[in-house]
DNA sequence: AGATATGCTTAATATATCTTAAGTTTTCTT
DNA sequence: AAGAAAACTTAAGATATATTAAGCATATCT
């Protein structure tokens, strides 16, 4: 079975005639690593599940200093929520960190999904509820913790992820220059 | 019309039985200045809305270290996400930044609520999207910004706190120490 | 009103982190 | 396989931020 079947299977369960309207809704789409699918500056009107590969998600400020938002491996949702929320342009690039596959729907695909089908729309609640805590626990650890904690963190959280992202990636994660964590790595 | 009822008809629209059910399964509290509807460590299986008045969320680390996670003003919902929704102690407090009068409902008739009235089903859904937008947007700050672009963006983002709270609640907010919020202002 | 606690500012010194630059290794391209 | 580009490391000097401590102002308590 696929696993974005699976993923949404955590939290509610669907009707074999709601998976197939589902999934018709949805196209697959295959990457390449590097490739780009959300261009910063660019409409977003995606949202995407990760069902085998990962990504990177960036931002490059007025300086062209280049910050890592998130990270996005396998089983995942992912997209510039706000920029596919709000209709503005976005303010992320999202890469491909190797080869993937992911499931990609259409904003207005997405409003049809969770009218047509309540058991969605609560399935995205209780996803958007556990993203919002993710997001309000890594402020909490930005604010609160030291580098050095932050990158153990960072290890113990996407042990997954380490092998497949560069230094400079984890660093502009963490929010300091890779020059700085490599001495953090000395010790 | 209480306040309530107009954030929930920013997104959906309820027929007066709907609308009379949820206000049977909320309590109105009242909360003097400096008291805590949250203590961390403790439970926390309420959800609230800040009908008027104001919050802030703050968080002790091992060391004593005080971190201010959110601000919560009027017109704004409000819990620790995290413990509400898990059941896990609360990392949070929340205080009261001065006398206040707020809606709050049980985890209990909170998932009883979503389960009867799809349509907010849908407004939490919308509410989560949004605060994990806010959130997302917050940690971008964080990591690419300045300290003082940051508190440029508070005193914006936050006109009418900026009365309430003093200059060490702003500091722990930015995640800086107050005497050194107090050396960036003198600029 | 007086006493006490809390918050704000300032300054000196200490620590964390950045910037720049160079050298080395790894990865990508042809 | 050779050459080019990107990543990683190291180190010196610069800047941002923390720590400590003192003094003053403001709020709180009795």
């Amino acid at each position: 079975m696929e696993l974005i079947f699976k993923n949404i299977g955590k939290y509610i369960s669907l009707e074999k005639s709601e998976a197939d309207l589902l999934l018709s809704l949805f196209q697959i789409i295959t990457v390449l690593k590097k490739e780009l699918i959300i261009n910063q500056g660019r409409n977003c009107d995606m949202l995407f599940f990760v069902e085998s590969g990962s990504f990177r998600a960036y931002h490059l400020n007025k300086d062209g200093k280049e910050s890592t938002i998130m990270f996005a491996p396998e089983d995942w949702w992912v997209t510039d929520m706000n920029a596919f929320l709000n209709g503005t342009p976005s303010l992320l690039s999202l890469e491909a960190l190797e080869e993937s596959k992911i499931y990609g729907i259409s904003r207005k695909n997405f409003d049809l999904v969770v009218d047509k089908i309540p058991k969605l729309e609560r399935f995205f609640r209780i996803l958007f509820q556990r993203a919002y805590i993710r997001e309000q626990l890594r402020v909490m650890d930005t604010i609160s913790l030291t580098t050095e904690e932050r990158y153990l963190n960072f290890l113990h959280k996407y042990p997954n992820l380490v092998q497949k992202v560069t230094q400079k990636q984890i660093a502009s994660y963490l929010g300091v220059t890779p020059e700085f964590l490599s001495s953090l790595k000395k010790k």
